[in-house]
DNA sequence: CGGCATTTTGTGCAAGCGGTCAAAAAGTCA
DNA sequence: TGACTTTTTGACCGCTTGCACAAAATGCCG
């Protein structure tokens, strides 16, 4: 049932994609209203309709990004040597040209950290399960790169992949600050030897 | 000569001290030029008179809290095996009990970072500066450790100094969202180690 | 074809924002 | 004391914000 009504007049899961990229690039704060609805072709009360509030809205994108993101990280990890995959995920979020003033910049959990978790339960939940998962996702990689002696065991999987999650998120934030790209990739590198066994 | 007119009726470091405290806690958006009025005491008109707009404001704030964290490095680095110095450096972010909803969280460069830089070059610059400096000191730290045999010679000084910072700013801001302090200081640990001859 | 359910559209609104300003107050100095 | 300079004070402004709502539009189903 339920199928009645008029229907919508614009694809859902794209304008969820759009916003994804405003909030992404301006951060939530930064980004009105009235710049998501020029942004997507729609008008307020649609918007409102459909997504609810700002705050669901941006939530909703949040949690977009992070299922993109998990799936991205347990494809890269699945096969094949760990450590040179833990390295591009290391490196990527320091690569965007940063030209583009409305490229997305850092890491959108780490965004969201910083700028609602501190107000905001809802936020620090999605956050927190985006941390704990990319914990048990890495950890999980890490423990399989021991048992085969590709990763030292001087630390346990999970403090490594604690460790790795430290790196990637203090990278990505500094990388929106501009970072001597050499520089990172030198840190990123001095981490993976390290973590070799 | 300029030593006339009405004297002024609050302590301006002082102000800026709690207006630190504010913005440290609750972030430059969500701290409301009102609250910085209710909390300092003080006139809408003495505070833009005395400090500019609000961003000068937050920027003095912002430069206010780097000039105290590099002191504290400076004199944490200077005597001593440098490892543990930087342990401490790097745990302390993870420390604070949490309890109190407006208790400052992560580090204030960290949350500048996310915040503000994207569409700020005048903040950009600071926290570039804060990055710079903090790599710099960090570096000659471990340059000497590295000569005396203390810290490992696998990287140079200053890829240990810029994984160092990434691992810093990323655990002060993953704290933001709530960390098991256990598991934070075991990657700690892991990394200092990792970095000991 | 005609009710029905739903979305669209655009206006409207109260609240809060950052920021300004003119008058009163409080010192200094001749 | 009385001009002069600066700060305080609190009212005020225009703007933007997130959000609500009523009327029109649209497609489905009996």
């Amino acid at each position: 049932m339920a199928r009645t009504g008029r229907p919508r007049a614009f694809d859902e899961s794209q304008a969820l994609e759009r916003a994804l990229m405003l909030f992404w690039s301006r951060g939530y704060g930064a980004t009105s209203v009235q710049d998501l609805v020029e942004a997507l072709s729609l008008e307020r009360g649609s918007l409102y309709g459909a997504f609810g509030d700002k705050r669901s809205f941006y939530l909703a994108a949040v949690r977009l990004y992070w299922d993109t993101y998990e799936r991205g990280l347990i494809a890269a990890l699945q096969e094949g040597p760990v450590l040179p995959a833990l390295r591009e995920v290391l490196v990527t979020p320091a690569g965007a040209p940063e030209d583009t003033p409305d490229a997305p910049h850092g890491c959108m959990i780490g965004n969201t950290t910083a700028e609602l978790v501190p107000q905001d339960d809802e936020a620090r939940e999605v956050v927190a399960r985006a941390h704990a998962r990319f914990i048990e996702i890495v950890a999980g990689a890490l423990r399989r790169a021991q048992a085969e002696g590709e990763v030292t065991t001087a630390a346990t999987p999970e403090a490594q992949a604690q460790l790795l999650l430290f790196t990637v998120q203090g990278l990505s934030l500094v990388s929106r600050a501009g970072v001597d790209q050499a520089a990172a990739l030198a840190a990123a590198d001095a981490l993976i030897g390290a973590l070799r066994a």
